[in-house]
DNA sequence: GATGAATGAGCTTTCATTCAT
DNA sequence: GATGAATGAAAGCTCATTCAT
């Protein structure tokens, strides 16, 4: 990856967050980036490519978050785990994950639920804790899980500790 | 109100759901209702004040959704009430409330953070419970209501009678 | 001719002046008259036909303007009078000569040439002097004239007087 | 300047000339120029901005024609030159004041008045002429300059010397 | 790899005009 | 005579995309 090929990508997220997919024209993304805008077209093929590019970014990203969990093997470490992921991911991560939440509303894209990733971990764990009914759990763990993302992505939280305790509490984790 | 210009508000409602703001042309929201696209213009000044017209009138569907609760006395049966909205709603508040989700990340406005209207009442709760930190559970309650609302916004659940006890549960109500 | 009509007339008159014919939406002129824009085109048909009355109106100010001459003789007096009459035009009269100046840009009638109006009698003056080319002599006349008129129209001139003398001078009146 | 970006301008002259501002599309301005509507703003942003290179233009070649003063010392001969200049102008430059003196009644800009250029050097003629009223005098001999473009503008006029010599006579030049 | 001139489809918006009431 | 809801054509403008250099 060039280096101009990585500043399109950083002045797209940038520029996607701040005014959506459709509202962010290509020509601001290449005046952004220093770069002519028919690079984009070259490197990305598509307005559309460049989104793809970005989608995969988050995946990888949301990978390396979940990878850690291999080494951990207790079901109440792993939940608290995931629960403090979207408490912990920095400036850069946030604009890419309100990129692709604010693109879920434009791009029908099974890859945008990105929180499904984490399914299969949670309900294993559930059900390591004997769990009564872990499919349900999940799917309220999940439903507050992104709750708790889109909280973070709104807002410039510092209260995310308080918040963090309260939900360990109501997962008696 | 005219019937026309109820036909391109349901139209507009539709349509903005399905392709978001952005998306929808004036052109597809005047064929869709039946209408001259001029005629858009005429009743609602700007394509945005058609959001403008959507915002009022979800405002006005969530005050009616509201309103019962004055005449709820116990903290208890207030937050499950609260907790039961959008399990509730019905197909049209589905859509519309599905626009102000989506417009929420391309439009700056404060009236678009409809949940904040519960917000007085479920505090108001919270300390009638004489909950030890009544503030920081409101803000997870109000997290978690954004959960469940975006959960049935996006899912066509019919698991969400689960979804209601667990969360009474959580809340112990 | 009814008090409506009238009041469009006006304000057709003022926003001309104001903002060209082009410039005036006939929406604009019926709320200034305080009128339906329906009643505008049964009245006068077209936004063009609101044109034809201006032009009408304007000639039969001109003739109220040269009507008097009828009763000069004197050659140098009936050019002084016309020399005088750009300079003792009122407001109202003012804002008309100017939509009838602004429109001759788009608009191609020969009536908008209304100082043609004035050639036989300055000609039929310069010929009463012996001038030696009167011919040459009023085209330059109702050039100056048409400079004038211009001048007074652009400012409000309060130095008439002095351009007027000036200009006397110049014819030997 | 590239080829088709002064085959825009050149077609906005003609057409603005002809139609005038409000009356010339953007389309056909790009017909006419055997370019893509979508070119012109790219190259002048504005329909308005077509406009300011006009201005622009227009000043420039006002410019050119003022310079020749510098090489002239005698007050009488640069009136004299001053007053010619209309009676010189080439048939594009025609359309180029012509635009600009319709778009007077349209736009308001200073920078549109192109004859206060010339202000300077005719104030400093008369008082070098001592002639007994010098801003007034000035004033008047603006205003005939500007009947005489307006003439000349107007009128495919080949008497133009017959005027000339006239307004000569009357200046005492 | 990189540029930027150029395109053309599509967008929002305006506006003169019509017509049922 | 008077209204105002409704139309539809045309306007200015944006923008993803292409392509010669």
């Amino acid at each position: 990856m060039t280096e101009k090929e990585s500043s399109i990508i950083n002045s797209a997220i940038s520029l996607f967050a701040q005014d959506g997919y459709d509202g962010t024209s290509t020509l601001s993304i290449a005046k952004k980036a220093g770069v002519s805008e028919g690079l984009i077209f070259k490197h990305f093929k598509n307005k559309r490519g460049l989104v793809e590019k970005l989608i995969e970014i988050s995946e990888e990203k949301l990978e390396d978050m979940i990878s850690p969990l291999k080494e951990l093997s207790h079901p109440k470490v792993i939940l608290k785990y995931i629960l403090s992921i979207p408490l912990n991911i920095g400036q850069q991560e946030k604009k890419l994950f309100t990129v692709i939440y604010s693109i879920r509303w434009q791009i029908n894209d099974k890859r945008l639920d990105l929180l499904k990733l984490f399914e299969p971990k949670i309900l294993e764990s559930f059900k390591a804790l004997n769990h009564n009914d872990p499919i349900s759990e999940t799917r309220t763990f999940l439903m507050i899980l992104e709750g708790t993302f889109l909280y973070v992505l709104k807002n410039d939280s510092q209260d995310s500790l308080l918040i963090f305790d309260n939900l360990l509490e109501k997962f008696n984790l």
